[in-house]
DNA sequence: AATGAATGAGTATTCATTCAT
DNA sequence: TATGAATGAATACTCATTCAT
């Protein structure tokens, strides 16, 4: 993920001027865009900000999308699909039940390979797309993309009160000055995926 | 040299409004902070538009409170305290397990007698709270209320596992647009009640 | 609860006036500033005024310099460079005391070409730079400078109690209403550059 | 004088509220202003500054003062018939012009009894009687002053410039990281009182 | 195609002053 | 007589967006 304070390392091609092409640069912004929203959130996310982050001129996120709302949206589209991704990945070895546990055990306490401010951003992303219906899309695909990784294991009913589960249990984590052990929350997946 | 225009304007002074004393004011104001916090978010929650969902002009707002952030915080706090009363009402009643099973259910359906906007304004606290140590007290004390009502009924980790459940039902209930029936959210409450 | 107003308006845009672009903004920024600062004070310099002043809108002054105080600074820094070159000029043609001492009289009484509120402003970044350090960094090099000028003529020690009596003159002329004479004036200088 | 940050130690007379008759009031509130004065300067003093300071409610300032402007007025008033005494008090044993050296050397380095910073507030009412006519009366009263006290030793004329001499002298030792010896300042005073 | 200076509506906040109590 | 809650005009400053270059 880009960092947001320190100057990203560019390639200095030649001294100041000539940017000129530049392919990777919208992706570039939207990685930005995805630590600027994960430090200071919805709020503080302003187009002075993701430029200094991605090392572009300001006039180049107004040229390259159509406004802040547009910037944001494409940004949070692409943290989910790469959440997405890295969920997929996370869940690539699991093959019996007892497996599952352990890998949703580790995802909750280990927060998915990503540091754990990528993870706050979806929680950013969840509260905005209460507001906005556009957004909504977005968490849409991702809600179905969890499920489908965790109906390969379980039932569909099942599926749907494990993905609230972990929701719940990382939100919890996140915010607690005393967070569950792993064993507590190995037992209360645990329960949730053994049909009673 | 550059040209001065003349003083700087006179401030006029009219008694436009009736001045009213309004012993209840900071609360009213609160009251309308929570309000727009519900409607607009952190971000969207300004002095100018808490201001005028109260009915006082602008400059009551920082005589009673030290700037926006004091009126947050005062504003979330009275939230949790008054989500709390409504939650401890909630489960006043339940005796078993069967009881419980049904109330949860019924919490996260009915959106606990408040409307659910309600609600995602604790999501907006939890956002925050992650980012300001000083309101992770509030969602402290909350999530201890919480639980305590919960561990009337059931053992610690349950209680806390099923908190967690609770949070996550309620956010996928929000945001999804095929949510659950209350037959799935309350066979999924009930395996997180059931010792396996 | 309380009842919230609508959606914050939107922005609406129209381009009023044509926008300049104006290579010399910022130095017209600052000479507004002077002017200001030298008819109301560094308590009376106002966002708003040195914007008029400038004839440039208000935003302008954010976007050229880091808010008020770095704006304040950047002016006291331009005023007495300007003040040092036209103090070095008055003393351009001297050679003999008597010189200095005809000199030093006119500079008093004429307040060396600029008019007389610019002497105002000096007198307002001395005391300002009484409580902000920064500030004296300037006052440094411009007490500096008049002294280098004054010891082209006379010892250090005469130059620095020299320029600490014009200051003093100076002053009591801009607030006395029945202000000295150039004779009077004329014999205070000459016997601070007569060794005794 | 008053301190500013810390709570004057007021004889708490009874728990709270009775403050009943305080006769010393008015001139609590002065001295309060002048060390708000002295430590803000004039742009910074106001209301509520000076009002915690004196330890007085803030409707008692505008009740006893025709608003701030007034209060200013009179807290310089004030200060300028303190400063006045205690000039005059320095003077007291002088006899000779050596005594008359000594005495004037001793004032500018020794800040004639109260601290510095009380000086800093002559100039700030200097700057301000620069601007307003209103002031210039108490300047003028308060240079009479000091001048009568110096032509108790020397004719009109050396007192007026070795008056302004004073005044420089003291604002660069204020000013200057590298200030006058007391050797250089005492050559620099006799030269000043000196016939040539 | 790309930039960054320019703009003005908006933001939080301060504060002298008024006035009901 | 004395107070402190109330007010609104003014303050410094931010920022999405436009547009001349």
């Amino acid at each position: 993920m880009t960092s947001v304070p320190a100057e990203p390392p560019r390639p200095l091609r030649r001294p100041q001027r000539p940017r000129r092409t530049d392919p990777q640069r919208k992706e570039r912004i939207l990685d930005a865009a995805i630590a600027v929203l994960a430090q200071h959130g919805v709020a503080g996310a302003t187009h002075r900000l993701i430029a200094a982050a991605a090392d572009v001129p300001l006039g180049s996120l107004t040229y390259h999308f159509d406004g802040l709302e547009d910037l944001r949206a494409q940004a949070f589209l692409r943290l989910s699909e790469r959440v997405a991704v890295s969920y997929e990945a996370h869940f690539a070895g699991v093959a019996t039940v007892d497996d599952l546990v352990e890998a949703v055990t580790e995802l909750i306490h280990g927060a998915v390979g990503a540091d754990a401010t990528e993870w706050s951003v979806t929680y950013e992303l969840d509260l905005a797309a209460l507001r906005d219906p556009a957004l909504r899309e977005i968490t849409e695909v991702w809600m179905r993309a969890s499920r489908a990784v965790l109906e390969r294991f379980v039932d569909p009913d099942t599926a749907r009160s494990l993905d609230a589960l972990i929701e719940g249990l990382v939100m919890h984590r996140m915010l607690s000055t005393a967070p569950a052990t792993r064993d507590q929350t190995r037992a209360a997946v645990r329960r949730a995926v053994t049909s009673s």
